[in-house]
DNA sequence: CGCAGTTTTGACGAAGTTCAAGCACAGTGG
DNA sequence: CCACTGTGCTTGAACTTCGTCAAAACTGCG
């Protein structure tokens, strides 16, 4: 069920309780509104977030405003260390987003938690990197709700906590070009919106062999 | 000095003699000849693989052939390392190409050495969705002509190890269109080419202002 | 109900791909 | 020593896809 209006948070379905990445006493939820930065390119880093609910964007600019989102994390997920001291990306909450902060105190030898992570991350980058470079654009945004559903447990149903903005600046493309994707999708009948923000995927194989 | 014929093993100036990834006795390296596969993906993971000499590509393929490469490992850096005890993606020898494996004893924990690797890995992938994604041709070859040119230490004098072919299938373009871009960097005076394999840079600020 | 922002749709143009041909260079053998 | 051959690179012309610009439609919210 999608969580209607009880809260004024939106908590989408596939919200799980995720494991924490360090013991102990727990740390407090740190509250993100929409669109509000988590912290800038350039930032002195040392800090992890980690998404309790809601979903945020790690992206690039270039000098005339281009945007690359390299990431979305979601509910669970672990982002915000880097490979020196300094972060090379921008994360902002798309939605009302709630992080939980950890502090790591220096000195402290994160590498086991941190290493699968890392590698995870990577893989995932290196995924993208395919999509971007070799595929078009109806088969960027398969291989992307083809994500999104996997990563909210592959049901039919899937929530698109962003924006045609965001996804564009995932995918590589204009909202243009998604959005007239989205209606080429719907006149194939391989999807349904619900709403704006949320599809019904009716021909799983035929999106899967389309995304790859 | 390019090391021109005195041994049937092309050594490109640039190599240096890279820290080992782990103590003890020596291991000895491993000769790949030009284009053989040094692991597939699907194959078992485990192994850590240090460039010695020569270079190495990282790539996926689609199923209808398209390749994409993801990452260029020259001498002295370390890759092979994987989220799971699966390989994501395909290894291939460049030119003939030196490699020391470590096979890492099974229980030994290998996360403080890995992680910074991992994390250099990590934002250099997410740095090239930013080229992948938002730039156009000549952006992504004057990025790549900067990185390789970075990575060799910033001299004017640059080596590509790989073939038009595999700056394509990095930069997510065809050879046809890298070629026609060399050309027009030509013309600007940008760059010369010495050979088919080495260019010089002749307006590294001009070079840098269209990489970003 | 009306407004603001987002999304969709349409017409057009530019950038890059595809297909095809020609060129350059290294290696081979006469 | 030089022609021959193969491979990789460059160039050209036609075509396709996606981006740009502009306008209309829709959604959600006050």
């Amino acid at each position: 069920m999608y969580a209607q209006a009880s809260a004024k948070i939106e908590l989408p379905s596939y919200v799980q309780s995720p494991a924490p990445v360090s013991e102990g006493p727990t740390t407090p939820v740190t509250f993100f509104s929409s669109g509000a930065e988590i912290y800038a390119q350039g930032e002195k880093a040392g800090a992890l977030y980690q998404v309790e609910f809601g979903a945020v964007r790690i992206y690039r600019l270039l000098a005339d405003g281009r945007r690359q989102i390299s990431a979305f994390h979601m509910a669970g997920e672990t982002f915000g260390f880097e490979a020196d001291a300094t972060h090379h990306f921008f994360a902002e909450a798309i939605n009302a987003t709630g992080v939980r902060v950890f502090r790591t105190p220096s000195g402290t030898d994160m590498s086991r938690q941190l290493l699968p992570l890392a590698l995870k991350g990577l893989t995932r980058a290196q995924e993208h990197l395919l999509v971007l470079g070799r595929q078009n654009a109806i088969e960027r945004v398969a291989a992307f709700l083809v994500e999104m559903s996997e990563r909210q447990g592959g049901l039919r149903q899937v929530e698109l906590p962003m924006s045609r903005n965001d996804i564009g600046d995932y995918l590589g493309l204009t909202i243009e070009t998604v959005s007239r994707v989205f209606t080429r999708l719907k006149e194939k009948g391989v999807i349904r919106l619900l709403n704006l923000r949320s599809i019904e995927i009716l021909k799983r194989d035929t999106l899967l062999a389309m995304g790859e």
